[in-house]
DNA sequence: TCTTGTAGGTCCGAAAACTGGACCAACCTT
DNA sequence: AAGGTTGGTCCAGTTTTCGGACCTACAAGA
C-alpha cells in the first residue's frame, strides 16, 4: 500500500475539539448561555478552580468564541459574551445535554436548562442538508470504513 | 438571600462531558463510528499517544459507551465497538463536524467525514421536542438567566 | 531458520495542566 | 472603619499527558 492516509486525521471534529475540547469550555459557554456572564458566577456555576477557568477564558477569547466586554468603568469590571461563533455552540450544547439526559440522568429524572420559547425541551435533529430529509446514524454513510478515501476535498 | 443554587450546577451537560469530554474520548468515538475499530488503526488516525489512548478507551468502556469483543482466538485480539449509548453520540460528533466546518476550515474547505446515504452532508437542526417547530438559539428560552430557578425538576 | 510484520498493549521520565486555597487592588455600602 | 464585591493572580502539590522504547504472541516470507 503505497500512499498512506495522513497519520492523524484531517477533520473538523478535532479542530473544534481543539477550541473547545477542554474540560472547562463548554461548561464555561453553558454558562454564559445561561446569562450569567461574569467570571465570579461562571466560577461558581461550574464548580471550575478560578486558576483553570480565568485560563480557559482567555483560550476561548483568543479564539474568538467569547469577547470580554467592560460593563463598569471605575472599578475596572468585565463581562464575557458569545460572539456569532459562540452562539453557534448551541448545537453541541444541546446534543451533549440530550446525550446526558438520556443516558446519565438519575431517578428524578433529568435536570432542566435549556428550553423553548413554548416551555418544551429543545432536541437536536439530524438531517440531510441536501435533500432535507432526517437522517440517522443508520441511514448515514461511513465515509471511510475501512481507513481509506477519506481525504479533504 | 437565602436559599443559594447549588454551586456547580447539576446539569447533564457536565455529567456527559464527566464521560466523553476528555481530550480523545470523542476522537476514538469519531474513529469507531468511522469503521476503525482496532487499537492500532485508532492509535494511527486519531494521533493520540498509544498509553493515553489505551486508558481513554478503558474509561469510555467502563462507561458504557464502548464494548470490547475477542475477535482472534490465538492471538488474543481486540476490537471496540459502539453502544447504543455509543452510537447515541453521532448528533454531538455531527454538530461539533458541522461548526468546526463553518469556524476552522481552511481555503480548501472543510474535509469530508460523514455523509448520508443520498451522499450529501448531515447536519444537526434544533427542534422543540413537543412542538416539533424548528428553534433556534434565539427562539430557546434561559431557564434560569439570573442564576436562579434552575434546579433539578 | 531467521527475519520481518501485525496487533494490542505497557513502562518510562519529562513536561504540561489541573487543583484548592490564599491573597490582592479597587471600589462601594453600611 | 469594617466588610462585601469583582476579577483576577500566585503558589505548591498532584495528576495527566506526551513521545518513544519496549514486550508478548503469532504468522508469513526468504
Amino acid at each position: 500500500m503505497a500512499s498512506k492516509t495522513p497519520e492523524p486525521r484531517v477533520c473538523s471534529i478535532a479542530r473544534s475539539l481543539e477550541v473547545v475540547g477542554e474540560k472547562w469550555a463548554l461548561l464555561a459557554v453553558r454558562e454564559i448561555f445561561l446569562g450569567n456572564r461574569r467570571f465570579d458566577e461562571i466560577v461558581r456555576r461550574t464548580g471550575a478552580p478560578r486558576d483553570t477557568m480565568a485560563a480557559r477564558l482567555r483560550t476561548l477569547t483568543e479564539a474568538g468564541v467569547l469577547g470580554r466586554r467592560q460593563y463598569s468603568e471605575h472599578p475596572a469590571r468585565y463581562e464575557y459574551v458569545l460572539s456569532t461563533a459562540g452562539r453557534d455552540l448551541y448545537p453541541v450544547i444541546t446534543a451533549l445535554r440530550e446525550w446526558g439526559d438520556r443516558y446519565l440522568s438519575g431517578e428524578q429524572g433529568p435536570p432542566v436548562t435549556f428550553t423553548h420559547s413554548c416551555g418544551h425541551t429543545l432536541s437536536t435533529r439530524l438531517v440531510c442538508e441536501a435533500c432535507g430529509e432526517a437522517a440517522t446514524y443508520a441511514s448515514a454513510t461511513r465515509a471511510d470504513p475501512e481507513g481509506e478515501g477519506l481525504r479533504g476535498r
